[in-house]
DNA sequence: GCAAAAGTGTTGTCCTTACACCCATGC
DNA sequence: GCATGGGTGTAAGGACAACACTTTTGC
């Protein structure tokens, strides 16, 4: 409002009608500000939804707990490469699922100065991908447990459980939480945990039969103190062949 | 990977285990870059989606057409009030929907160098807001008629458009498109536009009727040549109050 | 044989879909 | 009076919710 003058030149266009031509002096030109890439990164264990976390290093988030990430877009990567690049570095982990949930940018949201983060949300098997690199504690908690967080990590952690329990309902991720092959009880659990409520197992059971997406194994669980159920695989080609646009008016 | 060296000294951690306390010059030694917000206007006239795009005024990109941004987080604004400062700056508009929907990082998606641009939609009602600014040949597009963009902005409006298709469906934002009163067949017209389907106009009404989410104004529709229709508005309060939570499993 | 969880069907209710006729207005 | 869209109801089918008993295994 007060900075309608500094807008005609700090934009994309100029006042006198011509082209721009140097566009790398353009963008020389611009205020420039620090990012990081943060992941929530969740897990599923002992029927409990977990997030992967670190002690944060600031003196001034001493003893509180931080999200895994990096300042990033340094290098001549994109958003999503950096953050499987960090990933990578803080965990030693591979191969992991990844979504870019929100980016956040509260003036105040980092002591140091401006720094914009984009948050990202992971979904790993914890069984399947050990991790191999422990600097800063770095361990797993359950999601229940955590209160403050460093910076406002609490309200990135947040928003990514919000998006991740509208997005299971809605797609296959949750298969990326359990091992390649799982029992309907375990699936069901995941579920559970993830929405906070309790399901009908009969009705459960129905829904994914009638989906007709899991492939039995033809093998059952080993070593359970309990008549053992059958192990099933997601069948991730069948699911994007026959992906469908629904519609529907529901609010 | 080649890179573990450096990200001992770029990760917010030391390798001695000490703590961080200078945080002002921990954030001021990582690489910084240009940031944008690029805002997705969407408005809805002669029952047909459209945007509101300027004419790019770098020379690369003449004739192509771009979305409204702008550099920006250069003040002490968050980047909510970033994208409504840009806003208004380019269009004289206020007071209009808007949300983050995906920040892009392409690293070559700018000419210029590296820029990192939040997409925000905006969704406004074209008769109440009239364009007070119109530089650059700011005006309205059809959605179909709009092929090639400036930059990666044709990704940009896409992923704005899918995720409209999507978010109208399951939260009452379309009543930003409309005038504050107006019948079930606008209504019915703008669901239709934004989905690209058909819908069956008895059960359309049925639909919205059980909700009881709309307000009779006791007002028809003026100077149609047919039966006018009631106008109708929408009761956001009562929406706020019994939003429900949805579990379902669909995929 | 007992504990613990696997596996399985039916019924009622609700939501969705498909579909056709009369009504009010402008011209 | 005719063209145009407004307004309405019903029946069939599909999805979802609620509910209980038998089976298999480990101990």
């Amino acid at each position: 409002m007060q900075k309608k003058k500094r807008t005609a030149n700090i934009g994309n266009r100029r006042e006198d009608g011509g082209l721009i031509k140097d566009v790398v002096k353009l963008v020389a030109g611009y205020p420039k500000i620090a990012i990081t890439v943060d992941c929530v990164i969740f897990g599923f264990d002992e029927n409990e939804l977990k997030v992967l976390l670190i002690r944060s290093d600031l003196e001034r988030f001493k003893d509180k707990w931080s999200l895994l990430g990096d300042f990033a877009v340094n290098n001549n990567e994109d958003l999503d490469e950096a953050a499987y690049r960090i990933l990578k570095e803080r965990t030693g982990m591979d191969d992991v699922y990844l979504e870019q949930v929100k980016t956040f940018g509260n003036p105040a949201r980092h002591p140091g100065g401006r720094v914009l983060t984009i948050a990202y949300c992971s979904l790993l098997n914890i069984q399947h991908h050990q991790l191999k690199i422990h600097a800063n504690e770095l361990h797993w908690h359950s999601l229940s447990t955590i209160k403050e967080m460093a910076f406002d990590h609490k309200l990135i952690l947040d928003a990514c459980y919000q998006w991740l329990q509208k997005r299971i309902q809605e797609h296959p991720l949750g298969f990326n939480l359990l091992p390649d092959k799982f029992s309907l009880r375990e699936l069901q659990n995941l579920y559970e945990a993830i929405l906070g409520v309790e399901l009908d197992r009969r009705n459960f059971r129905k829904k994914f039969a009638s989906m007709d997406l899991l492939i039995d194994t033809g093998e059952m669980e080993q070593d359970v103190p309990h008549r053992p159920g059958k192990l099933y695989q997601f069948d991730f080609k069948k699911y994007q062949k026959q992906k469908r646009k629904w519609i529907g008016i529901d609010f």
